[in-house]
RNA sequence: GCGCUCGUAGCUCAAUGGAUAGAGCAUUUGACUACGGAUCAAAAGGUUAGGGGUUCGAGUCCCUUCGAGCGCGCCA
């Protein structure tokens, strides 16, 4: 494999021995950054002069006659302002680097030093309950990382935790059974599972014989009755035939063979409980059984309690999230656990961890980590409604998304044969959805707006997409063949070269990062640089009209931005078409 | 009441403890019969909510006040 890093990281590797020598230590960062008044700049200096009693500057100075291995990689080393070294790369360097990222179909990103089998909990949708704006994010979000880690070669299970269990479903099969089978799943099949939902739930509050008859139903599906369970499994059934095609729409990677629903847990449960009692944890409070994990109070300053059975002697949530992560670890193996799941419920999954930290079943090194997220809101900043006020069904949002990507390439694209234009439509506006979901720091809320989501200007999903068609179009134009771009070595002259070059080395160093803080807005911010970085270059640096070798070079260069164009935005579950 | 998260330009958002806090919208000005104008350049716009502290250096870390959102026993 050939293995190329981001030029920053390998000046690191070089600048380390220098601050080393200096500092008379191993163990010196150089402390690297990417520079506005360089390519780079190296501040380690700031940091070793309190520790050797001398300036910043003398330090500074110091490093620069030790740093003589640069040659080679440097064109320009020289100490600046209080003693920051300012460092421009050598065009020849950045050139070989370049044809090495070129000849590379991973386009110089690393594999992981350590490949770990994660799970990712995502999606998450309630069996008989719409999709919405919240299942968006985990969706979007859980697949982007999906795509990222299975790219630096980790073992990636996909599970989706849908809602299929609990008592409200004695009240939905009893309203499958009233309606008849067919209505039922007729009326399921169209997609309607609120007004299922709805209907269900009105009948339970307003008619104590159903209420009666919902509460018998769910002893006869814990128990294990055969046509009880039958009438489940098909409401589960209609539910994710619906589902799977809102994950299609999407283009999100989630089959039924991620499914992996609470019901999945419930052997699991008395165990959970038992495991518990052995090793001392349980207390009796309320009539309940629970867990105290140290440092959670609640308003009266008594401690708060993870409820694992119910004063009533059933199981709740947090019991099968702890089933969960003992099958997730002790039975598939899995040593990260993602949970793609919103904010809100932060404490609710820092004590299921807590819990089974203290019962020794997730141990270093193990790790659960929460991927929260926060909520999708309106223009006035609420909770994000619909005009009627309803939550607006995820489906009806999509399909508005990709009937306006479809008003702006008919407006802007006339000629484009009108198959082409469905696919494209589609690929903008699911793109610009889920980009706008993936753009923002996830922790915070963020404000959902169609024009500025679809807008061809600014760090939006068409303008990415737009920059890499326009490249692709150089190509027709050029009528070269991508694949033979693949072994020259670009020659890196004009300053706005050498700005595109940097940022397609980069992607190795940021794919990284985005990974570490499971933060999918650093590959968008990324792109983002990358597109303007191209616009700038392509704007002063003629490609078709150059002379040949420079031509060839240009060309090389545009071929290296549009991969890992499609690469990055592919990483994010967004399509690049070649036209639009 | 306690806890968690957030607070950055008019708006929407960036910014591993590093120099002068960056983009995009919107506003103003300019370039060019255009290698896809779905373009580019420039200007203007900031007490990073307020106050203290740590540090050579703080939007970033700590404390505190204010404001917003969310959570806090048998729903998931």
């Amino acid at each position: 494999m050939i293995h190329v890093a981001d030029p920053l990281v390998t000046l690191a590797a070089c600048l380390a021995p220098a601050f080393e020598a200096v500092a008379g230590r191993a163990g010196i960062d150089p402390v690297v950054r990417p520079s506005d008044r360089a390519d780079a700049q190296a501040n380690g200096a700031l940091a070793l002069a309190k520790e050797l009693g001398k300036s910043p500057r003398e330090v500074a100075d110091a490093v620069l006659v030790q740093a003589k291995q640069l040659t080679g990689v440097c064109s320009s080393i020289e100490v600046a302002g209080s003693g920051f070294l300012n460092i421009v790369f050598d065009n020849a360097f950045l050139g070989d680097e370049l044809a090495k990222v070129a000849a590379d179909e991973r386009l110089g990103v690393s594999t992981a030093s350590r490949s770990r089998t994660v799970i990712v909990d995502y999606s998450a949708p309630n069996v008989a309950k719409e999709m919405h704006v919240g299942h968006l994010r985990s969706t979007v979000i859980g697949d982007a990382l999906v795509r990222l880690l299975e790219f630096v070669g980790h073992r990636v299970i996909r599970e989706n935790h849908i809602g299929d269990w609990g008592t409200p479903f004695g009240m939905l099969i009893e309203h499958l059974v009233d309606l008849g089978e067919d209505e039922a799943a007729d009326h399921l099949s169209l997609g309607d599972l609120d007004g299922f939902y709805k209907e269900a739930r009105a009948k339970f509050d307003a008619s104590d014989e159903f209420k009666e008859r919902a509460r018998a139903r769910v002893v006869a599906l814990q128990s294990g009755d055969g046509e009880t369970r039958r009438l489940w499994r098909l409401l589960v059934q209609l539910s994710t035939e619906y589902f799977n095609l809102v994950y299609s729409l999407l283009g999100v990677r989630l089959t039924d063979d991620d499914i992996m629903g609470e019901s999945a847990y419930n052997d699991g449960l008395s165990s959970v409980l038992e495991r518990l009692g052995k090793l001392g944890l349980l207390a009796e409070s309320d009539g309940a059984e629970v867990v105290f994990p140290p440092g959670y109070t609640n308003r009266d300053g008594d401690p708060l309690p993870l409820i694992v059975q119910k004063g009533q002697g059933g199981f709740n949530y947090a019991t099968s999230d702890l089933a969960c992560v003992i099958d997730r670890i002790e039975r598939i193996g899995a040593d990260l656990l993602l949970y793609v799941v919103g904010a809100p419920q932060a404490q609710h999954l820092s004590m299921v961890f807590d819990v089974a930290r203290m019962a020794g079943w997730l141990n270093e090194p193990a790790e659960a980590v929460h991927v929260a997220f926060g909520s999708v809101l309106g223009s006035d900043r609420k909770m994000l409604k619909s005009r009627s006020g309803e939550t607006p069904k995820l489906v009806e949002l999509l399909e508005e998304a990709v009937a306006r990507a479809g008003d702006a390439v008919a407006e802007k694209n006339p000629e484009l044969p009108e198959g082409d234009k469905a696919v494209i439509a589609r690929m903008l506006g699911i793109g610009a959805v889920k980009y706008a979901d993936l753009s923002t720091d996830r922790i915070r809320d963020y404000v959902f707006d169609w024009e500025r989501m679809l807008s061809f200007d600014g760090n939006t999903a068409p303008y990415l997409q737009y920059a890499h068609a326009r490249i692709c179009s150089i190509f027709r134009r050029a009528g070269v063949d991508r694949a033979s771009l693949r072994s020259v070595t670009p020659t890196i002259v004009e300053a706005q070269e050498k700005a595109l070059a940097l940022a397609v080395l980069g992607f190795d160093s940021v794919v990284a990062d985005t990974i570490e803080k499971y933060s999918p807005h650093r590959l968008c911010t990324y792109l983002y640089d990358l597109a303007t970085a191209f616009t700038a270059f392509y704007e002063h640096c003629p490609v078709l009209k150059a002379d040949d070798a420079v031509r060839e070079s240009r060309l090389a260069l545009c071929d290296l931005t549009a991969r890992v164009m499609e690469r990055g935005l592919g990483l994010l579950g967004i399509d690049a078409p070649e036209q639009m």
